[in-house]
DNA sequence: ATTACTGCAAAGCATTTGCAGACTG
DNA sequence: CAGTCTGCAAATGCTTTGCAGTAAT
């Protein structure tokens, strides 16, 4: 993805161009899984940008604001990911920290069931725990 | 509840019975809802119980440890309540903080799944945001 | 008597905020 | 050039920890 685009995105949401919001959804664009604020600080102060954790936060809150972004908790903390279409959420492997996509969260199940009774949902989060296939073989050695 | 009867549980668990232990389960046993550490520090003090909130949170975290109470996450906020033998959620609303028992959570449904992927659910947290009856209500106003 | 528990204060972690200077449109 | 954004540093909110004294069995 050119800085091009990414300038088109930003503009369909009247959000001005900075050098930092385009590279914060680089980052964000071209990584296969969620990402913490400071994963993300990280990330790019290896690809030798001079960015602040503040300016990172900043930029993600505005974007989840502006539906680019969504973000998920995980143990208190904050992980960012581009908003696709579909929604997913994590497993956890409380061992290596693994992360593994639970496509299907049932959330529409549950929708049903507070629209009867006139509660709007807006947002969930969902996390799940466990041992994942790795460490459970581990385990049995 | 009388003191001798949360005695004998913590006994079960090799608990220690200190006062303020019996304490902490009172007001989480008297609760009809889940309660945060500040909460529940707050409800002792009223009570005119002199007592840290570094206890409550180590001791939360021993009834944790020993499956009496189970905690939930809400807003990066920890949320404890007795373990039942049904576990269920909440729907928060983002205007007033009401908070709404979700019964069932499905969780069943994507434990399936995960087992055929050999992954070990072990715990799990599920938070629902959105706006609840009455604000809605308010809202058409 | 011994071991575990408490209160206090300080540290920890992730996140947010105020402000002065810098940059975008 | 007006208004927004950034970096910095300090503050925040919640939770955890070290330590010295206190209490439970």
């Amino acid at each position: 993805m050119i800085n091009q685009d990414i300038k088109s995105i930003l503009n369909l949401h009247n959000i001005k161009a900075t050098w930092q919001r385009i590279e914060i959804y680089k980052v964000l664009n071209s990584s296969n899984q969620c990402l913490s604020a400071d994963e993300i600080l990280n990330m790019l102060k290896n690809k030798n940008f001079k960015i602040n954790l503040a300016t990172v936060y900043r930029n993600l809150e505005l974007f989840v604001q502006n539906g680019i972004v969504v973000k998920s908790t995980i143990n208190r903390k904050h992980f960012f990911e581009i908003k696709k279409n579909e929604h997913h959420h994590y497993f956890v492997c409380i061992k290596c920290n693994a992360k593994a996509e639970i496509v299907d969260c049932k959330i529409n199940l549950i929708e049903e069931e507070l629209n009867k009774m006139n509660f709007k949902i807006l947002d969930h989060n969902l996390e799940v725990y466990g041992i994942c296939d790795k460490c459970c073989g581990r385990e049995e050695q």
